[in-house]
DNA sequence: ACCTGAACACCGTTCAAGT
DNA sequence: ACCTGAACACCGTTCAAGT
């Protein structure tokens, strides 16, 4: 009664595999069941087709997580309005947002000077806006590698946050907690800025604020 | 001709497996053979043991890593000499120094807020630094998780260069030749300012620095 | 030329069964 | 009580063999 598996040619044309069709088949994979579901075999397994094939377009696993980055960071609206300030924020925030959504890929960020098309694109026009802020050259080439780190760690740790498992509020809270049971003779100054270590307030805007300060105030080289 | 495997018990006094044994030979194997190395089946091979006996001392592998990142910061030196600003740099320091050292120990420490004892002695200390510059609490408790991620951030980033394969030089080197070959209509400023994107200098002190006048110029909340 | 089945050499983790 | 052999359910990557 079983009828034999229909042959490949015979079945709906599938969509031809290109980089690209894999790329984003992985960021669905990311976005949909996490880090641990990207691998080689379920990005196959969702175009219809075995691991090996994957290889003709994608050198390996960290290619591939590569590539997604890119794909990521070039959904990142390049220009804003507003002040000088205002436009660092928004790219600031954006490219934290593009790398963030996506579990994992901050690391990746992380892991390799940028090389990427889109990736450049980003510190292209980060670097025109410190040179618009009137930096000079070493100073804004060496703050546009700052600020890209600070935010690949920042989206490295609210990926963190968002994804791993429980809620966000229940990793603070049990950190919280933690902090609330030290030894205040070990670690007197947790123990007494406890309160204000977990306050609330926009600590991403700060931070970076804290990043353009500094630099205006600390010339390289 | 063969002689069976001598059992277990008539082979010299293993030693005994422990929580601490454990994560020092995690750190070892990372530093010998690298991060794909550091599995849970060479941990236990390393011991003279089967995989599954780790277990009773250690949750998974992540919490073996995490256990090794806290074992790695156990090595930080927390006092130093000199200026207060000479007191961060050096704390900061040791403190990149220590997870650097390791591959893949930093990415640890960006996945998660500290609540391990030798990464919260680190913290306490670096808070005391803080406080002692002048700062309200609510900054200096901003600010030691500013400087906490970024010091996580760099590490992570200098141990990618230096393990991942070939030579930091050559890392450089191929990105230098990437900018090099960039439209310029299309990245301007990358192109112009390449130079200076590439350019010598003791950039952690400069980004550290970076931080503290930050810090410095700029009140939280 | 392009694609892929099958294999290689591994993983982390669990648990029933041993001592 | 403590430990672990064996198994489960996977991995990334390669390559010979197919069309």
């Amino acid at each position: 009664m079983s009828t034999p598996p229909i042959s490949r040619r015979a079945r709906p044309a599938k969509a031809p595999l290109s980089r690209d069709v894999i790329v984003r088949t992985g960021l669905d994979i990311l976005d949909r069941d996490g880090l641990d579901a990207l691998t080689m075999r379920r990005v196959a397994k969702e175009l219809d087709t075995g691991p090996a094939s994957l290889y003709v377009y994608v050198a390996n696993r960290d290619d591939l997580m590569a590539a997604m980055l890119d794909e990521a960071l070039g959904r990142v609206p390049l220009t804003a309005d507003g002040t000088w300030r205002d436009q660092i924020h928004a790219l600031a925030n954006a490219t934290v947002e593009a790398m963030s959504r996506h579990e994992g890929l901050a690391t990746v960020a992380l892991g390799a000077i940028p090389t990427s098309d889109n990736a450049l694109l980003v510190l292209d026009r980060m670097l025109a806006l410190l040179k618009e802020g009137g930096l000079d050259d070493t100073t804004a080439a060496w703050a546009v590698d700052l600020i890209y780190l600070h935010l690949a760690a920042a989206a490295a740790e609210e990926s963190a946050y968002t994804t791993k498992g429980g809620e966000e509020d229940d990793t603070i809270a049990a950190a919280d907690r933690r902090y609330a049971s030290l030894d205040p003779r070990r670690y007197p100054m947790i123990t007494s800025l406890r309160q204000a270590l977990f306050s609330p307030g926009d600590r991403d805007a700060w931070g970076l604020n804290v990043l353009i300060n500094g630099i205006l105030h600390t010339p390289a080289g």
